[in-house]
DNA sequence: ATATTGATGTTAAGAGCAGTCACATAATTC
DNA sequence: GAATTATGTGACTGCTCTTAACATCAATAT
């Protein structure tokens, strides 16, 4: 842990650390690789001995938020079953809760313009967060007359929207809508009222 | 138009216009003043005669895309008058269809990172904006029995946060997720099941 | 044990950008 | 026509990203 002389020891992981609490104060656009390799304790070059540049650490910081990301909504899957309703809205929650537990991650994946798409590795992890999703949107559908049951992987990408938007639009102060509702309340009674347009749950409260 | 020999002559707006460009093309991230600067032929330290930066170029920018946005949403809520339904999905619909048309704005708006809080001016105009979609939402919700309709704000909200989702997700290249179905069927039928949730619409088709 | 090799860090340097100041030139006003 | 204001330029500082040459440490092989 700590720096024994010369070598760090643990340096690409000191500056992932270091880059995350910046990207959450400084915003992605304040965020500079020099900042964070003076927090890890190292001079900027030294930084290109573990990443392509700055770009890369911040997909790599990225990559490893929807690893916890992607985690975290499986076990949100988990913690809802047996009921496909109860394990659909956990992972509709856990969504917002990441974005408020993890704002670092959040922001380099979602606010600091990198295309996920960048390398095969974050294409891959990001997908397996999606994928979270769209299993428990699939068990729900099952619960929908097969005639007018619309395709799992569009209301998946409903609900996905959804939070995002709330999460954006509400939670995070960038843009600084206000709103009378806490996010949280937003996200449940907006995704509340769709399931019940798809027939899902009953028609009071 | 023509730069008549010291004097640009409208260099405020030809300088918002350079940014718009290159805000599309190359990101919030990639958009530098020394660019826009030079695109609009004239020196970087001229910009400081009429911005106070490189945010505040960027902020104007988004305000003007907020003026447009504002006088988009009015114009689709008047013309689906005088059904509260047609002018509310109208409005959902605007929001998808000038993140199309105004890419540049967009970013500016939404992608940058400006707070809309930052001058009195932009939070003025985001409001606007914002005015006429919950008005949308407050006709509709008369169409809703007293007892049990939820503020108009609320699902106002709710629109906005998918509409936004949807845009940031799936029609804006940045994020980079592939999904299979078309933006425009996305959002219309997520607020199609929004919709029939608030029992607005039948359900059917 | 010692010498070689590869990994990891530093120093130095180039190029670009944001922002400031003094200065130059054009437009406007008295 | 002269003075004032508005608008653009050149030169400068300090910061950033990035690369290249060099230094130091760790590990391995003989």
């Amino acid at each position: 842990m700590p720096k024994r002389g010369y070598h760090h020891g643990n340096l690409k992981q000191a500056l992932i650390n270091a880059s995350l609490t910046l990207i959450e104060t400084k915003g992605p656009t304040g965020f500079t690789l020099s900042e964070a390799a003076k927090t890890a304790g190292v001079t900027p070059a030294a930084v290109y001995r573990h990443f392509e540049g700055r770009e890369d650490l911040i997909a790599e910081a990225a990559r490893q938020g929807y690893e916890i990301f992607a985690d975290l909504m499986e076990f949100a899957y988990q913690s809802g079953q047996p009921s496909a309703l109860a394990a659909f809205e956990a992972t509709g929650r856990a969504y917002l809760a990441f974005a408020r537990k993890y704002p670092g991650h959040y922001i380099a994946m979602f606010e600091s313009g990198i295309s996920v798409n960048r390398t095969p590795d974050l294409a891959m992890v990001a997908n397996r967060a999606n994928g979270v999703l769209e299993k428990a949107a699939t068990d729900l559908s099952e619960h929908i007359p097969a005639d007018k049951r619309p395709p799992a992987s569009m209301f998946s990408a409903h609900i996905w929207a959804m939070s995002h938007g709330v999460v954006e639009l509400f939670a995070r102060n960038s843009p600084g809508r206000a709103s009378p509702f806490p996010p949280e309340d937003l996200l449940e009674t907006g995704i509340g009222i769709y399931l019940r347009g798809l027939g899902l749950i009953d028609p009071d409260a």
